[in-house]
RNA sequence: GGCCCGUUCGUCUAGCGGUUUAGGACAUCUCCCUUUCACGGAGAAGAUCACGGGUUCGAAUCCCGUACGGGUCACCA
């Protein structure tokens, strides 16, 4: 174990959008094999075929290549549904064939067997078992003496029902009243009587395995050092560890993470929250095939993939500095299982706002200015040159978190105001004003429509006026803009030009009066 | 309910036996900057470290118990 190659798996079920709890664990997992110079594996643990939903496994491949986070191996490598690596296949439901010489394997050195009891007798059980005060009956080392199975039932019972093709499923037979322990990374010992264990189903009627059989078999099959996964997992832990020791297989070393919790305070956070909580659970918009109930995702609400793998960073790891804002890059370097907190987070959605607003802070000028030619054309099919638009976007990026923000607070640079701040007009607005602004449009027309020089011109006339800045500025940019908030309204008046400040000031007299 | 895990400002967290009058960030509030809104800067408030016992010269830090919270108990993953 100590100096084999770091090699880890993010292992989803592809039962729709991944949710950003699930994203983090694939963010951890590669971070931790990159800080190792190991591998990042995308297994895809389809073994439930009933559960299957159309779309999610390109959804899973799409999300974390949005994050940077794309697998070294397996499914969604180069960006490809189709999976690559030495151990392909890497989805379960077409590994069916490697996992029965080993449940077989299991049978023969006595540590698994037949169950030949049907879902039904066993739904009654546990009926008659919870009226009769057991709230959780278990198959398990005291009742499976008392069921069907290949321990109990004669060999020639066993060999009939086999050849008359009954249903059966393999379970793995549970030790009775042994400790079973092993170190989590994150949480240190952790320690169980087996007695607590049940007899969990390995192999299925429809002849998959389970989860527990083949994430163990896979896990050892594709030379996993690591196993690191959600908290939720950590009950079914010892199950995974003492299956190890049945084949004789090296544990792989576990780190069981933190869940990420519901800002309102209990649960953690899931898919069915959606969009209720006023904020999006998942990295990309997801529609359902069947229902075409959409949720919304944080990419299409304008979060930076930086900033929101930063903070999912944030949501259960530190680097125990006060360093905040980190490249991937950075991340992967800072990264270590030690720092990873033991308690749920509670996700908190402003925190993860400002994480995004310093991104936007951070971010290369040349690609701010990109997206915002672009995005503008898109909002207001109006083409602006670099330039320009550079002036614009860091005019109104000090208020931003976001860039679609910036894009709908500068809305006056392209489109003429049809309605004034009603309370603004009431306070500011007079007969006086609309003489004043008469006045002023015709002194700017004689500037060069410079910021600096409207704005000098402007302080003129307040003072051979005897006017106060509070008195006339309002007017302006109620004019210009439409409300009295915002960034120099003598930058944006040389950004729209003369003649376009002009007619919106013609146009506030008129409509004003 | 059984089992397992957890518990430091409202939130994310630093802290891994003495350097702590418990540090940072988000949110809140105040002031400064400012034509406004922001940004930025300076500050304030906010945690008897869940509670109770130990161990120790000394505990947020180690141990035990209690409470509370969470997870999990399928032929789901």
């Amino acid at each position: 174990m100590k100096n084999k190659r770091v090699r880890v798996r993010f292992a989803p079920s592809p039962t729709g959008p991944l949710h950003m709890g699930g994203v983090r664990t694939a963010l951890y997992n590669y971070l931790f094999a990159k800080k190792n110079n190991g591998d990042f594996l995308l297994r895809i643990e389809d073994t439930d075929q009933s559960r299957y939903v159309e779309g999610s496994e390109k959804y899973i491949v799409d999300s974390l290549r949005w994050c940077g986070i794309s697998p070294d191996e397996g499914v969604g490598v180069n960006n490809s549904i189709t999976d690559s690596g030495p151990h392909s296949p890497y989805r379960q439901s077409k590994r069916k064939d490697i996992y029965r010489p080993y449940v077989e394997k299991l049978i023969r050195s006595g540590h698994a067997y037949m169950a030949f009891d049907t879902p039904e007798e066993l739904s009654e059980i546990r009926d008659k078992s919870k009226k009769a005060g057991n709230p959780n009956w278990q198959y398990n080392s005291i009742t499976r003496a008392s069921m069907k199975n290949s321990l109990t039932l004669s060999a020639e019972d066993v060999n009939n029902k086999l050849l008359s093709k009954t249903p059966y499923v393999v379970r793995v037979k549970m030790p009775h009243g042994v400790e079973i322990k092993f170190h989590d990374e994150v949480r240190g010992w952790v320690s169980v009587n087996s007695v607590n264990v049940d007899d969990k189903v390995l192999m299925k009627g429809d002849g998959l395995p389970t989860y527990h059989l083949a994430n163990v078999v896979d896990d050892h099959l594709m030379e996993i050092s690591h196993v690191i996964r959600g908290e939720e997992w950590l009950p079914s832990a010892p199950l995974h560890v003492i299956l190890y020791d049945y084949f004789q297989w090296e544990r792989p070393i576990f780190a069981h993470l933190p869940l990420l919790l519901r800002p309102d305070g209990n649960g953690k956070l899931s898919k069915r929250d959606g969009d209720k909580l006023g904020f999006p659970v998942f990295p990309l918009n997801w529609s359902h095939p069947e229902t075409k109930e959409t949720a919304s995702g944080y990419k299409e609400f304008g979060f930076y993939p930086e900033g929101f793998v930063n903070m999912l960073a944030f949501l259960g790891w530190n680097p125990g500095t006060n360093q905040e804002i980190f490249s991937l890059e950075e991340l992967v370097s800072s990264f270590n299982l030690q720092k990873v907190s033991k308690a749920g987070a509670r996700f908190d959605y402003d925190k993860a706002r400002w994480f995004n607003q310093q991104q936007l802070r951070i971010r290369d000028e040349s690609l701010l200015i990109d997206e915002f030619v672009n995005s503008i054309k898109l909002k207001y099919g109006i083409s602006i040159q670099n330039e320009w638009a550079k002036k614009a976007l860091y005019l109104f990026m000090d208020r931003a978190e976001f860039m679609n923000q910036i894009v709908t607070d500068c809305y006056y640079l392209f489109e003429d105001p049809v309605d004034y701040d009603s309370k603004m007009v009431e306070k500011k607005w007079s007969l006086n004003a609309q003489l004043w602004l008469k006045d002023l449009a015709h002194i700017f027309s004689k500037t060069s429509y410079s910021s600096d020089e409207i704005e000098a011109s402007f302080k003129n006339y307040l003072n051979s006026n005897s006017l106060k800045f509070s008195e006339l500025g309002p007017v302006l940019r109620l004019a210009i803009a439409g409300k009295t908030q915002g960034p120099s309204i003598f930058t944006v008046m040389e950004l729209i030009g003369k003649d376009i400040s002009e007619i919106r000031i013609n146009n506030a007299i008129t409509t004003l009066n």
